[in-house]
DNA sequence: CGGCCGGTTGATAACGCTCAAATGCGGTGG
DNA sequence: CCACCGCATTTGAGCGTTATCAACCGGCCG
């Protein structure tokens, strides 16, 4: 299990690119404090003005904006080594809150601390920004999902991602990986209500596509999973 | 009217942040290739690998991805002086296509130019990160739309969101601005059927909230078309 | 003048939301 | 250890809305 932020840095940015021994030395020197989240609790919120990034030790977090009548939609999901907020060197304020959905334990990287290591590391710095093109395009696939897939479609779709990133980060050895989440917190990422989430669960579950209980997620069946989902993952841009 | 690649660079970025004298003097004397082109005809394809970025000196341009079933998800529109797509430098391959839905002009501008100023010019270098996170902000508001708006309100945020970005750009002295577009392409942007794009933009015609026809759109009442689309600006990030 | 494309209008059916109520489960306190 | 409480999940019924199908209109261009 990670522990360190370096090491957090290192894994997840070499999901999409290599990186040389400096760059993981350099990587692995960047300091970070440590905060643990309680279910439901933020870590940056909207209209503030950041000045750490956030990394996903463990636990699993969420990005959100809330409509004026308290109405939640989910950007996003952030497992374990995710990188959510590496942009923020860049964004004066922020439009939209990040969060714990469980318990989580994050790292909290000073934004000089960040600015260091681009400036001493063009290769780092590239993926860095890689790594933002990449969220981008995650972003692109779940409007091309709300707006254009069925609900099973929409699930489906959103299930074969997580596993996927899950699977990428080592985090599903065998086709299942921690997902603890509710029907609400489905809902709000897809667009649907959270009856509705239920009942197209059980559909998925009864074909043996894949299930989700307990606050774990499992594919039953991939390559019928996919189809439903029509998921390609090469937006996801990981390297292999 | 504009017509230099490097014109539109510094009209487009200086929305978003100051630029030295210096900085303009180095986007100005960025080189571009012009090239027209024709309705429906794309510039960058899925799967291609770009060798130069795109800014739009006239005409409307279209970002989308097409589903196996042919089903099209538009992901944004661009008008005269918006920069689809400075970050094609950090990304390998297209994950989507960019085009053009009407005859339009565009300038490419060869990748090593823009390293060449990124490199010079740190400010530039910050202006166009940010326009790319603004870019990913525009994103998740038509996630939200998309997904949690009703169709008056989606249409409302769109035609909010596109009237501002044109007045901003100083398309719109005057609450109209060129919109030529088909109920399709509406449909295909907000999810829903090109029928109901039509009732929709009917209602809200007869309410007297906007209008588009003739490839024109026209606000005719701000504050409650503000209001239907719950459109708060502030995700555009644009100075003044 | 004719054809084609986009816009308009109408009728129908299916789908997903809402409301409502019951069941199951985990944690807390007696 | 058991009882209770709150939260999440499950199931049911009814209704509103939107997609689909289909036909017609109107303008633009060849």
């Amino acid at each position: 299990m990670t522990r360190d932020v370096g090491e957090v840095l290192v894994r997840h940015l070499g999901l999409f690119g290599s990186l040389s021994d400096g760059d993981k030395d350099a990587l692995m020197s960047v300091k970070g404090e440590v905060r643990d989240l309680e279910a439901g609790e933020d870590v940056l919120t909207d209209g503030e003005r950041p000045t750490y990034s956030v990394v996903v030790i463990a636990g699993l977090l969420q990005r959100y904006t809330l409509a004026p009548d308290r109405k939640r939609q989910i950007h996003s999901f952030y497992l374990s080594t995710d990188t959510p907020s590496l942009e923020a060197i860049h964004i004066g304020v922020m439009d939209n809150n990040l969060g714990a959905l469980t318990p989580s334990r994050v790292g909290l990287v000073p934004l000089p601390e960040l600015h260091r290591i681009m400036d001493l590391r063009p290769n780092v710095l590239g993926l860095i920004w890689r790594e933002t093109l990449v969220q981008a395009a995650i972003l692109r696939a779940w409007l091309m999902r709300n707006s254009r897939l069925l609900p099973d479609g929409k699930m489906a779709h959103l299930f074969c991602e997580i596993m996927t990133r899950a699977k990428a980060a080592g985090l599903a050895p065998d086709d299942t990986c921690d997902l603890p989440v509710t029907h609400e917190d489905i809902g709000d990422a897809l667009g649907m209500a959270s009856v509705h989430v239920n009942r197209t669960l059980t559909m998925l579950r009864d074909a043996a596509l894949a299930d989700l209980h307990a606050g774990r997620l499992t594919v039953l069946d991939w390559p019928r999973l996919v189809e439903v989902g029509e998921f390609d993952p090469s937006y996801l841009h990981l390297l292999r």
